[in-house]
DNA sequence: GTTTTTATACTGACCAGTCAGTTTAGAAGG
DNA sequence: CCTTCTAAACTGACTGGTCAGTATAAAAAC
């Protein structure tokens, strides 16, 4: 099953996920070539296209990929928990996810509200796909009357979602000395004082 | 001083400026020709060129022109009201900027947090002189004691205008449907709780 | 008569994508 | 074991198109 065939491919297309994600972060999609994706990644201009389809498509399975992680860790987090513990919990998975993927957290930030671009349709399923995660927790915190009746939850959902990203990455980008727990701490605190019923 | 001929010339640029700043907030920067631009205006292209020395140095004016703007309207919002007030005149401004540009607040969330542009340092300045309106705000709040002691002002105001800027945005692209009114309550909702000593 | 704009053509750099050829992993045969 | 053999994985020079920026002559605006 995973013999060393495999094992290289999976590595080499590893190391180009990993290549584009830093490029695309800093210097967006368009600027980003496919020589520089391939440099940085060690390997032939050829053999991006030997793994992939196109550059679109490369950064589309990137973007599956990454949201697709993130939407695993924000249905572990909330696992088994009660509405408002479940609440916290997604902030510090969000948070968390966005420490050990800056760069992806960088790239989504950037590309998230742009429009028509070819990946458009792609990056706004995944993003609802990770937003339900939130939205089922606000929906069952309202029923249960732990969280605000007149709360809106898709609106509360995708304002969530996007303020612990552009929070954290601001935090990451003009403010790398602090330490994010203390994002992570003011985060919580909006967000506990925002739940108050 | 105003003769015709520099009405017409800022014209010109006018519409070259609104007409850049539609096309790259929707495509970005690079995916941005300089010949749609000219196009979407209704000018040759070598009027662009005559008129600016370069893309880039295009989009730098643009910026400084458009957060000029933002800046001023902090300004004008929160001229002698006292630090509460000052904070909720402040998202409003916010948001009804967006609401007014809201092409540029797309650019803008779009190109805040990216690392290695030509651009970045004009825009890292830019966003520097913006914030440093809400800090001011912020700051004599937590002296006189209207705001929490232990607030950070750095902090507090770049995320106050983080989060205005992705909640507006988010709104905008997602959710256009819902009136703007409703951010702006959402916000002022937030802010308020946050704001409690 | 000076400034601004137009229309059009051009250049040179750059870049996504291709392809003929090379290397490598590991199966098959001895 | 050690040698073919084969298909998968990878290479890098090349191509065709795109685009920032230039050039220029003539027209329009003031």
């Amino acid at each position: 099953m995973t013999d060393g065939r495999t094992r290289r491919r999976e590595d080499t297309r590893q190391r180009l996920f990993v290549a584009a994600v830093d490029l695309i972060a800093e210097q967006g999609f368009s600027a980003t070539t496919v020589d520089d994706i391939a440099a940085r990644a060690g390997v032939a201009k050829g053999t991006v296209y030997y793994n992939f389809e196109s550059k679109t498509v490369l950064f589309e399975e990137l973007l599956r990929h990454g949201i697709g992680l993130l939407t695993a860790e924000f249905r572990a987090a909330v696992d088994g928990l009660p509405p408002r513990e479940a609440l916290a919990a997604l902030v510090r998975a969000e948070l968390d996810y966005i420490r050990r993927y800056r760069a992806f957290a960088q790239l989504l930030l950037s590309e998230m509200w742009r429009t028509n671009r070819e990946w458009q349709q792609t990056l706004r399923l995944l993003r609802g796909e990770a937003i339900e995660v939130i939205a089922e927790t606000v929906r069952a915190g309202v029923a249960s009357g732990d969280l605000p009746a007149d709360l809106d939850v898709r609106t509360a959902s995708s304002a969530l979602f996007g303020v612990g990203l552009v929070v954290a990455v601001d935090w990451l980008v003009f403010q790398p000395d602090r330490p994010i727990a203390d994002v992570q701490d003011a985060l919580l605190g909006i967000v506990r004082r925002v739940a108050q019923t």
